[in-house]
RNA sequence: GGGGGUGUAGCUCAGUGGUAGAGCACCGGCCUUUUAAGCCGUAGGUCCUGGGUUCGAUCCCCAGCACCCUCACCA
């Protein structure tokens, strides 16, 4: 038996003996439950003295993370959703129930009824004199000092992440407490939130490859989408006049730490806006985003960051944090992602594509054999590729690293934003920004195109050096809409994950989804064994 | 796909070409005020997988798998 069975063996002999002594190892209903932070709160009012007891009667449940047996006394520490709280237990209290806590694991799910109190040491305390068994754990948890470290696991099994380590929890109720805001600005600005389909016939909306699936009695290909653009715009056509979704979008692409193949944007129209309009809801979203976060959490991340900067060897985000607190305290949006200082006060810098290129690559964006020279000194291979995704090749290799503070960058190539108004004074530069933050791409915004027979020629070139599969598929009942008529609109996407990241300074998009796509687990040797490999191949 | 790193007890990690280690967790003993409780004792291992070199491999070599970092890819 290994020591993993044996372990779980152990911990089913207990669950066993509490059936025995009559109790239901995973309890059922427990009602009128009191979160541990506000029996500390009202604890605290009670101005208990130092191994004293109150008459205040609480009840909790929670999961046990710390267990101390001393004969006829134990000390249990249980942590709810929110913090935690010490339990003390007697056999004098208990009486007969004292059977049950011998039965307690680390990792159980209990509930108890006691008196606040505070022990000699000063620690507020529950003590108890009834305990409720609510889950039994078959499986130890994680060491409780070091929590569950290994990253692997930390994915797989996010179940345990959570419990071992509250840092992880707190990201997610950020996370959502983001996502609420976003939601809340939007609807406050007129926007209605709509859900238009994931299961699509033809995918359109960006330039990915799509995941495609199929249906059986439709007997039909499908593709998971990886944009809702086309359907938000048909609803502009419909005259619902600001709309946002809140949109899953499947990319069958490559996993980095800013990529995972499933991901949430927020995608938003505004008849009559134009791009100009969305860079302002941009910041607006973030701005509301940041206050949702919540100062204190983010001044609080620093007053942690301190404690553990002591001695080690990172004075330097030390004296970031304490710029951070400067810059917030003078009123700033200021928050630290890794070893940058972010500084998401509005407005943004507004930047232009041409300007930047000329800047950090030297090149004018309409000179097209110096571009193609600087794509050889880089290294870009660009001798199949039309000359504006050479010039998007050298400035995503030359630029992007460079825009850390939050800004713009207006005004792209018109040939590789097909779905874009042009710029009405030169038809080469489309009215498109993407916002940048960090060296990472944010969001990305177009004037719309409303021309059906402007989007129609451009949804049937091919520009060569997009892969095949990521060129923008003709949507013929796209194009129909369009000559119905579509008001002139903004339209904007928000990454809603790397959002997450850059204010909850996370490194990796997988630290806020909650379950990251992984490689299933082989779980049997042969599967791993070369020699059973080649029936397959 | 390229480069780098990691994989050893349930968890967190040391370590060595010759019988495998610590802390925590677990089990047993003592303990009514602990704070990562303490003291004593026990138990727990396919050292990621497969192959090679070797008298002998957890360690060296080759291949594979998984994860992390990085580059590429990627609106």
């Amino acid at each position: 038996m290994s020591e993993d069975d044996r372990l779980r063996q152990q911990r089913i002999k207990k669950r066993d003996a509490l059936i025995e002594l009559g109790i239901d190892p995973y309890g059922g209903r427990f009602a009128d439950v009191q979160s541990t932070t506000s029996i500390r709160a009202v604890g605290d009012g009670l101005n208990i003295g130092v191994g004293e007891r109150s008459e205040t009667r609480a009840r909790v449940a929670g999961r046990i993370m710390l267990l101390r047996m001393m004969g006829k006394l134990a000390f249990v520490t249980i942590h709810d959703e929110r913090g935690k709280l010490q339990l003390g237990l007697s056999r004098q209290d208990l009486g007969e129930q004292w059977a049950i806590l011998k039965q307690l694991d680390l990792g159980d799910i209990i509930g108890a009824d006691g008196v606040v109190g505070r022990t000699k040491t000063g620690e507020l305390t529950l003590w108890c004199d009834k305990l409720t068994v609510l889950a039994k754990s078959s499986v130890p948890p994680p060491e409780k000092w070091h929590g569950l470290t290994d990253v692997d696991l930390r994915y797989r099994r996010r179940y345990v992440d959570l419990f071992a380590n509250p840092g992880v929890r707190n990201v997610f109720r950020m996370r959502s407490a983001i996502i609420q805001a976003i939601r809340h600005c939007l609807v406050s600005e007129g926007y209605c939130e709509v859900d238009t389909p994931v299961l699509q016939p033809m995918y359109g909306g960006a330039a990915a490859r799509p995941f495609t699936t199929y249906h059986n009695t439709l007997d039909m290909k499908l593709f998971l989408r990886i944009s809702p653009e086309l359907y938000l715009k048909r609803l502009l056509v419909g005259g619902m006049e600001r709309v946002f979704e809140i949109s899953r979008n499947f990319r069958n692409e490559g996993i980095s730490t800013k990529h995972n193949p499933e991901f949430t944007m927020v995608e938003l129209y505004e008849a009559y806006a134009d791009y100009t309009v969305m860079m302002h809801r941009v910041e607006q979203m973030v701005s509301a985003a940041y206050d949702a976060v919540g100062r204190e959490n983010i001044l609080a991340r620093a007053a942690t960051e301190g404690e553990r900067a002591e001695g080690d060897d990172k004075p330097d985000r030390a004296a970031l944090f304490e710029e951070m607190v400067a810059k917030i305290n003078g009123g700033r949006l200021a928050l630290v992602w890794g070893d940058k200082l972010l500084d998401f006060t509005p407005p943004w810098p507004r930047l232009r594509y041409a300007d930047l290129l000329k800047e950090y690559a030297g090149v004018s964006m309409d000179d097209d054999a110096a571009v193609r020279k600087k794509a050889d000194k880089l290294g870009i291979a660009h001798a199949k590729k039309d000359d504006a995704v050479v010039v998007n090749d050298v400035f995503e290799a030359t630029v992007e690293r460079h825009l850390i503070q939050p800004s713009f960058v207006m005004d792209y190539p018109a040939a590789i934003c097909p779905l874009t108004r042009r710029h009405p004074d030169d038809p080469s530069i489309a009215l498109r920004f993407e916002a940048f933050a960090a060296g990472m791409e944010l969001g990305n915004a177009y004037t719309e195109l409303n021309d059906p027979a402007v989007q129609a020629e451009n949804l049937g070139r091919k520009v060569a050096g997009e892969g095949d599969e990521t060129m923008a598929v003709m949507d013929e009942d796209f194009i129909t809409a369009l000559e119905y008529g579509m008001p002139p609109a903004g339209g904007l996407g928000v990454g809603i994950d790397r959002l997450v990241m850059l204010l909850t300074d996370s490194p990796s998009i997988r630290d806020v989804i909650l379950f990251p796509l992984q490689r299933p687990v082989r779980t049997s040797s042969v599967d791993t064994a070369p020699a059973a490999a080649g029936k397959d191949v």
